[in-house]
DNA sequence: ATTATTTATAGCTAAATAGCTATTTAGCTT
DNA sequence: AAGCTAAATAGCTATTTAGCTATAAATAAT
């Protein structure tokens, strides 16, 4: 029950659904991710860890960044089906579609730098 | 977007969890279901309101009773998703198992009687 | 080794929400 | 029609949480 709670809040909230349905189509890093949802990169973070400790993604060094993806490994039972039903939906939303767009013309170089 | 937040947020509390796998069992009215998830009545109005508003029940007058039971209309495409995998989940689970077992003992006339 | 830069953590604040009590509303029952 | 009882609403409080800034930790790059 507690995790099934933790789950769904997990993916109950606007900018961590935003997140995953970016990791959708490509892996990003944290200051991507920032950039597009327009918020600071510790909170970015904190949804980052929130949704990596509930199953929904997995993170892996590249170079001199953390890209973040849909995590493959099954960590509990609920997590996957959720997911799955997820990739069904939002597909026209207009956030969502927003984002997408946003995430393709991205340059992580220029974007990144301090 | 704002609609299928809605949706999560109303699953992804515990108390509501609850109220919906006991409605999988039977009808179930407000009375009923403050003293199996012992918590006041108008809590658990404020929960059902939510969760009709959603779509996850309805609602139908017996007598001097409103009996809730899960929705059989399809009020938006998220919800029936989600209830079909909340089905599947937690028929294990202590707290919910203790809760089916209190349901079938209730005896709504001496309950409900103020 | 030192520096630079990306990400995580700590600590704070404001907003959201789940619970309560008190009261109102609705409508069955007699 | 009047009274009774179930459920809903209003208003309050305590807790949770999503955001922020400032700082620390980790590690790549030179």
């Amino acid at each position: 029950m507690r995790d099934l709670m933790r789950v769904l809040k997990a993916v109950a909230d606007k900018n961590r659904m935003r997140i995953l349905k970016m990791l959708e189509k490509r892996k990003m890093c944290v200051c991507e991710l920032a950039a597009v949802l327009e918020i600071k990169q510790p909170s970015v973070s904190k949804h980052l860890s929130l949704l990596k400790n509930e199953g929904f993604i997995e993170d892996e060094r590249n170079g001199q960044w953390i890209d973040y993806s849909l995590c493959r490994e099954k960590i509990n039972i609920f997590t996957p089906v959720i997911q799955s039903a997820v990739r069904n939906w939002l597909n026209d939303d207009p956030v969502i579609k927003k984002d997408l767009k946003k995430t393709e013309t991205l340059c992580r170089q220029s974007l990144c730098k301090k």
